[in-house]
DNA sequence: TTTTGAGTTGTTCGA
DNA sequence: GTCGAACAACTCAAA
């Protein structure tokens, strides 16, 4: 047997189970020496947000729980990561390190070099799939080109042959002789000194076991009505999984399995409804890998090209406006409040509010990404980039320009009540439900008896309806003729050529 | 190469 | 309140 330790560097994939980088090393016998390095700017554009942040910080004191139950330990490190797997190989006489991909285009990059740096050295590297169904190698059109429309990417996935079974987190590990020095996870910084995340901590729990429970309770209680509530924000109708996701505290083959079981209980129609829809976000998730992994460039540009000419315009008062959720528009102000005070939104109303964002105040996408990306627990490249892009109409499978969201209606029909809208804008709590989703159309009386002033204890909506929807029709206009534009201005300049 | 069919999540208008 | 039609049109994927 060899004795030479194996190391298991942890990225995203902060869990025992279905672990293949895990659970592969420890089936080589020899000790198995757990590493996560912190290496923030390694990130490329994209370090980690504050919210993002604090998550890690839990997930990884839960590893580390998870880990000491086994006798083990996570031994942390600072980067660059090269650097740190290096000294780490020499100061425990590792002679293997295994990881499980990531497919974020500067982490790929860098992590190429890294295998490249270490198989130089004489050091045994695999890499593993933990957090995809299918890689984004795996999938391709007829012709050969990625997918960039969602409905046959998905047909293709499900025409596979099924996928890989989930692997059980290994009993036991064979500790070093010693363990390597560890920094404490506190030296990493990742809480900030104030402690402004009491909102998020009574809202989630990091961690494995964290996950395990929200997958359990998601399938015991929301599962079999998920098409019919998943997008009532005011119930809990979705999975809540996304920041487990995130972070690898869960990987999609659990759910998959998870939920397929479900399916395969019962011969009832609207379950397997149900099911196949939740199915579906994850294949969305896939979709977004896909999409990253293939067009790199995304994060920040938009995918047709034809939209880098939109005339956006930058409104400071109205960004801050938007981030502060103090638009004027109930349903968006309760998302975005939401957001500040959870990490989290739901679904549906991350459309509404992105859509308000981009169409109503013709703010860049960009911007509405940045944020989500500093205040969401869930905060994923791929995801990210994929939903800001739909939302704007310049991505793949995008909404089409014209489809532009009505917040008001889009609140009456999907939190009809107001519960979720009186949750998180307690200055309309007492407003009747018929008033709560535009109080700037409430009569005066009905307005002072619930205590509600416009443009002072709430805003007035901070632009009108149905003229910020012409004003981004005739926006997207300019996108729209763009094609023409091009031809005539190589006409006219073949004109000026002759 | 060309053609054909189809595409997460909508809104507004008028009856 | 509910219903159907119009909106306006692009691009992908597969045959």
């Amino acid at each position: 047997m060899d004795a030479k330790p194996t190391i298991v560097w942890f990225r995203n994939d902060f869990r025992l189970e279905d672990n293949r980088a895990l659970s592969q090393a420890v089936l080589r016998g020899a000790p198995v020496i757990p590493v996560y390095i912190y290496a923030p700017n390694e990130e490329g554009d994209w370090p980690l947000g504050a919210a993002s942040r604090w998550w890690l910080h839990h997930s990884l004191a839960a590893l580390d729980d998870d880990l000491r139950r086994r006798k083990s330990r996570l031994v942390i490190r600072r980067g660059p990561a090269l650097e740190a797997l290096r000294s780490l190989i020499t100061e425990t006489g590792a002679v293997a390190a295994f990881w499980n991909r990531r497919y974020e285009p500067a982490i790929s990059i860098r992590d190429r070099r890294i295998q490249q740096g270490l198989e130089s050295a004489g050091v045994l590297v695999q890499t593993f799939n933990s957090s995809l169904l299918f890689e984004p190698d795996e999938l391709r059109t007829g012709r050969g080109s990625p997918f960039q429309v969602f409905t046959p990417f998905w047909k293709t996935c499900l025409s596979k042959p099924s996928t890989e079974p989930v692997v059980d987190a290994p009993r036991q590990f064979v500790s070093p002789l010693s363990w390597p020095a560890s920094l404490p996870l506190d030296s990493l910084g990742l809480c900030s000194r104030i402690d402004w995340a009491s909102g998020i901590r009574a809202t989630w729990l990091p961690g494995e076991a964290g996950a395990a429970q929200a997958l359990v309770s998601f399938c015991l209680n929301h599962l079999l009505s998920y098409e019919a509530t998943r997008d009532k924000p005011a119930s809990v109708g979705t999975s809540r999984l996304s920041p487990f996701l995130h972070f690898g505290e869960i990987g999609p083959r659990q759910v998959w399995q998870r939920v397929n079981a479900v399916r395969a209980r019962t011969e009832d129609k609207s379950i397997w409804h149900s099911a196949d829809a939740h199915l579906r976000q994850l294949g969305w998730r896939e979709f977004a890998h896909h999409l990253l992994y293939h067009f790199p460039h995304t994060p920040l540009e938009p995918l047709r090209p034809r939209f880098k000419h939109f005339p956006w315009s930058s409104d400071a008062g109205a960004l801050k406006a938007w981030q502060q959720g103090l638009t004027g528009y109930p349903i968006v102000d309760a998302g975005m409040r939401e957001l500040w005070t959870t990490g989290w939104m739901h679904n549906r109303v991350r459309m509404i509010a992105a859509s308000f964002l981009v169409k109503h105040l013709l703010i860049p996408w960009q911007e509405g990404a940045r944020w989500f990306w500093d205040t969401l627990v869930d905060a994923d490249l791929a995801n990210n980039t994929l939903g800001w892009q739909w939302v704007a109409g310049c991505g793949a499978d995008a909404a089409p320009y014209f489809r532009i969201f009505n917040p008001t209606l889009q609140s009456t029909r999907f939190d009809s009540e107001g519960k979720y809208i009186k949750r998180w804008v307690p200055e309309l709590a007492n407003l009747p439900s018929r008033w709560v989703h535009d109080p700037s159309g409430a009569p005066p009386l009905t307005l002072s008896a619930a205590g509600v002033k416009l443009g002072e204890n709430y805003p007035a909506p901070i632009v009108a309806h149905s003229f910020a929807r012409q004003r981004a029709l005739a926006a997207y206009q300019i996108v729209r003729k763009e094609k023409e534009y091009r031809l005539a201005f190589a006409q006219s300049s073949l004109q000026i050529d002759s």
